[in-house]
DNA sequence: ATGTTC
């Protein structure tokens, strides 16, 4: 396990050795700090991608850090956008996996549980949930996939599906440049025909409720006490499975044609300027910008839902768009004076106030980070400090997991399971298929939110608390 | 995370 040397409250570095050209640096409070596993799996792969060409220090552990393929989860390597690298692995398997949250006006007061329920159902009929599953706007997909590949959200709005302001709140206004579906293999491309679904794992979406908002001050994003949230969390489906999954091999065998030890399989990775890396980054931001029209047209179908169960127009719900953040990216960024390129692994980017690419609205915040909790603990919207700069305008995604995927489904039984999940209403009884999603299987939200916030990173702006989560299911 | 063990 690599050495952790406390530098400071919730603050480990840990130090350049053997083939690392750059330290690491690690947040974590006591609780998270006991939860590092004993051999420090995800020490290493912080370690591991230390040593890449190019990168430039420190790389970041952010609270919720758990071992992954390549970079761990909770992860941020920076490399120098000119002589550094790009690694598919160490954006993750689910290019552009990550989170939008949606205001209404509606007191959550005012939904009894059948309209909730109904709510749910009709969210459900729209959005396929679970693996494999394929999308309900098939003429969509036939026909505009790779204008919405290329051009993103906008190319949905300017087909109906959405409102002209929604692209003004989301990262990038939901279209990363540089796409080129030239770039993506056959095989990938057969598997896009999934916007609007929701996929299965961590992926959910999420009724809640606004219960805590510090700030007198601001506007609070559009958020008001007890009113109704919606949160979406899902990526790039099968389409950003496949492009990374094709990228590892292509890295993988030309990365010696460069000169490049790899650590690990996962870090397979070449130089940002080789034909390798260029294809790569053109191909991630197609399905960046999938992702992005995805957690879009399930925005889409909600205020459909909403209109339907409810009656009446989108005016009466609101069911604005407040945020969308990638979890899952690598972007070309200015940092310490220097042009970077910043893969995020289980990472929200969140620009400190004044930083000028926040939205006109954010500007004088910050954007907010949307950080989800697990099936039973409240969600958190952070904000960057000026202190942010130090983590590459990085924080925390989520709760991160503290048990595998295959240890929960070992240790949970249907008694822990349904004990943890308290009065949150479920869109299925087939608990199975969800222990590997039990709240047991997460580290506790508080902590991973506290640890930045305690030392001035990040400042807490909201919490919604759950009312009704809608997951999708594995194989049957 | 994933047409989950091409």
């Amino acid at each position: 396990m690599p050495e952790m040397i406390l530098q400071g409250p919730n603050r480990y570095l840990l130090p350049k050795t053997g083939a690392m050209l750059v330290d690491a640096l690690l947040f974590l409070n006591d609780n998270l700090r006991r939860s590092i596993s004993g051999e420090g799996m995800e020490l290493r792969q912080l370690c591991d991608a230390a040593a890449l060409p190019g990168v430039i220090g420190p790389v970041i552990g952010l609270p919720d850090i758990h071992a992954g393929f390549g970079l761990p989860i909770g992860g941020v390597m920076a490399c120098c956008a000119d002589s550094g690298v790009v690694s598919a692995g160490a954006v993750g398997m689910d290019i552009n996996c990550g989170v939008r949250l949606l205001s209404t006006n509606i007191p959550s007061a005012s939904l009894d549980k059948r309209t909730l329920r109904k709510l749910m159902e009709a969210v459900e009929v729209r959005i396929p949930t679970g693996i494999g599953r394929k999308s309900r706007h098939r003429e969509l997909c036939l026909d505009t996939l790779p204008q919405i590949m290329s051009g993103g959200v906008g190319e949905l709005i300017a087909r109906g599906y959405g409102r002209p302001d929604d692209k003004d709140y989301i990262e990038e206004s939901g279209c990363l440049g540089g796409a080129d579906v030239t770039a993506v293999s056959k095989k990938a491309m057969e598997r896009a025909g999934q916007l609007s679904t929701l996929g299965g794992g961590n992926h959910f979406l999420e009724f809640g409720t606004v219960d805590w908002l510090p700030d007198q001050e601001t506007d609070n994003f559009g958020l008001h006490h007890d009113m109704l949230t919606v949160l979406i969390h899902t990526g790039s489906r099968g389409f950003g499975h496949q492009i990374c999954t094709d990228y590892t091999e292509i890295m993988a065998a030309a990365a010696p044609r460069y000169g490049i030890e790899l650590p690990s399989k996962g870090l397979a990775c070449c130089p940002i300027h080789s034909k390798e890396g260029r294809d790569y980054l053109a191909a991630m931001a197609c399905a960046v910008n999938f992702a992005f029209a995805n957690r879009q047209l399930i925005t889409y179908d909600i205020r459909e839902a909403f209109r339907e169960v409810l009656g009446g127009s989108d005016q009466d719900f609101g069911l604005n768009v407040v945020y969308d953040v990638a979890h899952n990216i690598a972007k070309f960024e200015e940092h310490f004076g220097r042009r970077a390129l910043v893969h995020r692994k289980g990472a929200t980017r969140a620009l400190p106030p004044g930083h000028p690419i926040n939205p006109d609205r954010y500007k004088d915040t910050g954007h907010p980070a949307i950080i989800p909790g697990s099936m039973n603990s409240p969600s958190y919207l952070v904000t960057g400090t000026a202190a942010v700069s130090e983590t590459f305008h990085s924080v925390n995604h989520g709760a991160g997991r503290t048990l595998s995927r295959s240890a929960a489904r070992k240790t949970i039984n249907h008694e822990a399971f349904t004990a943890s999940i308290g009065n949150v209403m479920l869109n299925t009884r087939d608990y199975k298929q969800l222990f590997d999603e039990a709240p047991l299987a997460y580290k506790d939200i508080n902590d991973v939110v506290e640890t930045l916030a305690e030392i001035g990173l990040t400042r807490k702006v909201a919490r919604l608390k759950p009312l009704a989560v809608i997951k999708g299911e594995g194989d049957d």
